[in-house]
DNA sequence: GCGAGTTACCGGTGGC
DNA sequence: TGCCACCGGTAACTC
């Protein structure tokens, strides 16, 4: 489950590979075509496959970036530039290969839904195997509406205060904490394993309703959030279930959670406990966190 | 018009 | 061994 710190790897690794260069034309997967005769959007959102192949052949990729949990595909072409946005779902991965066959994990081989020939020899390549990940052409950010709408980078130094400012919005005071942090639009890029991870360092109990932490809890707790995925990002990211980087590597923050997927506390060794908050399992101590 | 709630999108995995 | 419920980030839809 790529999560912030898995994308932020994912693009300092394919910055240097695919900066610069041009790609001759686009290949979508069976699976993408059929799906959308059948009137879905599988991983295409709002594009004909066809048209998408055709718009996106002889752009240059000029530049690449991470927002939130997005990659950003800068692309220039006649002069005129476009974005390309990549989410990775849950078990989205971009590869960067001499050959489509150099995948070597079968599982990835077997879902490859998107196939970028570079003008100069090589393949960018996006594979994903629940095909929950999207990839979406835009003039410009601005044309999808939940991109504008999304909360500061964490990394920002105004985001502390939008989180403060945004959380105290009527709308949120009876929601769940975890809940809270998890939207998008009051801090960007906390997913699960995150937000579990800083609220059991914070000893706060995920239910808990937001207007009954206090401000000083509140900016403790974004201040955890931040040293958690700056934490993450240094270890290569948490390697759970599907997540590789662009060489198929595993990250290594998986073995530095203490909470998220535990059977135990690591801190008094009760058992943790489950509860299922804005629809997601949320595990933790019932006895440290309150 | 906005917010809350619901549904769609999926295949690997774990439990039985 | 085989079946089946479960899982989850986001958008889009309905009410």
């Amino acid at each position: 489950m790529p999560e912030l710190p898995e994308v932020e790897g994912v693009v300092q690794a394919l910055k240097p590979k695919v900066e610069g260069r041009t790609i001759q034309h686009v290949q979508l997967s069976e699976r993408v075509h059929f799906s959308f005769s059948e009137g879905k959007q599988c991983i295409v959102k709002q594009a004909e496959p066809d048209a998408f192949e055709l718009t996106l052949s002889e752009m240059t990729i000029t530049k690449i970036e991470r927002r939130a949990k997005y990659i950003f595909f800068h692309l220039l072409k006649d002069e005129v530039p476009y974005v390309l946005v990549s989410h990775l779902g849950m078990t989205g991965a971009w590869f960067v290969v001499n050959s489509p066959e150099d995948i070597n994990e079968a599982k990835f081989q077997k879902h490859i839904h998107a196939t970028f020939k570079m003008a100069d020899g090589g393949y960018l390549i996006y594979s994903d195997i629940r095909r929950f990940g999207e990839l979406r052409f835009l003039a410009k950010i601005e044309d999808h509406i939940p991109l504008t709408k999304m909360a500061p980078e964490p990394f920002d130094e105004l985001a502390c205060e939008f989180f403060i400012t945004k959380s105290t919005l009527p709308k949120y005071a009876n929601k769940a904490v975890k809940e809270v942090i998890m939207d998008g639009q009051v801090i960007s890029g906390c997913g699960n394993i995150y937000a579990t991870e800083a609220l059991f360092a914070q000893k706060i109990h995920p239910a808990r309703k937001m207007n009954r932490i206090s401000e000083k809890r509140k900016r403790a707790l974004f201040e955890e959030i931040v040293a958690v995925l700056r934490q993450s990002i240094e270890a290569g990211g948490s390697t759970i279930s599907d997540y590789r980087n662009i060489n198929g590597e595993a990250g290594s923050m998986q073995n530095r959670l203490k909470m998220y997927g535990k059977k135990i506390c690591p801190a008094c060794e009760t058992a943790t406990s489950q509860m299922t908050i804005g629809g997601r399992t949320s595990s933790f101590c019932p006895n440290c966190q309150h």
